[in-house]
DNA sequence: CACCAATTTAGAATTATTCTAAATCTTGAC
DNA sequence: GTCAAGATTTAGAATAATTCTAAATTGGTG
């Protein structure tokens, strides 16, 4: 049980600029597209937490010739580089996360608002099964926001 | 393999569940059904997180007229009282879990194997948003399990 | 038993994601 | 710069996951 605890402390992937981008992508196997750019652009720009889809269309603005597939694979690349998080709430679509820090979701059941919160470094220590090699910890918080809250 | 970490723990709420079956529907606002029954029978018997296809398929068996619809509908009922968790692991097909205990999820994301490990009762408040009411916590772990581990 | 609302049903519809095969790029070698 | 090889993009089809629909059935209540 000597190494059966751990602590919230993942392979903490810096945040990098736009300069680092495609050496990024390179690192990960991946070739510099412009497509993956503008996918990665987008989803800096407003962290909501879109879905494959909302990136789609946001992506469309300056880029409309861009497929659905596209999409998913740029994501996917971006997944898999450590550039961005993929976040499963609920049902249904899949969400997009560009920060790395380690936090966790604050999910309001009522109005599907999205909160990041950083964890502290020193937080929670859980056991885990014996030679399992954590990549990352998802962790989802379900519950009522504060606005919805009041309207009850 | 360190028993009562990848063990499935029962816990109090499960074991008294099924002569209280039809009393915790009521209370949820639900009404007995056998397909209820026999949904609830079906995640409760292989505990190994199947998805709302897998439980049809099951439910079938003994059941064999029930539909897509209703598993769906019997599982949100199912949720909504308090019997079952929904579980998101990855993109696709939502998971079920009818150990209500306090636990994460150990998720190989080679293998797709789930292992429940029990959280600590003493596990550290988190940060939360102001006003934020905590429904539930839903905490997955993603890596590699020991036997994908070793085939590596 | 009779009523009303909840539930089930089969199948259609919708939503989310993946696949396909051809066209187009990116990279590295020359 | 040109070229080939392989990665990537594209539109659209295909599949998977979930929800919806409207009619039939069922459970609980009086």
């Amino acid at each position: 049980m000597a190494d059966g605890y751990f602590g919230f402390v993942m392979s903490g992937v810096e945040r990098k600029s736009n300069e680092n981008f495609s050496e990024r992508l390179n690192t990960g196997g991946f070739r510099f597209t412009p497509q993956r750019q503008h996918v990665y652009d987008v989803v800096l720009q407003k962290r909501d937490h879109p879905t494959a889809e909302e990136i789609f269309i946001r992506t469309k603005k300056t880029m409309p010739k861009i497929s659905h597939a596209t999409v998913y694979n740029c994501l996917d690349a971006l997944v898999k580089c450590g550039l961005v998080r993929q976040v499963q709430l609920e049902r249904g679509a899949t969400r997009f996360c560009p920060n790395m820090e380690e936090h966790c979701h604050y999910y309001c059941d009522s109005c599907g608002e999205v909160f990041d919160v950083a964890l502290p470094t020193d937080s929670t220590v859980m056991p885990r099964p014996k030679g399992f090699k954590v990549d990352h910890y998802d962790i989802a918080v379900h519950g009522i926001c504060a606005e919805c809250a009041k309207k009850k």
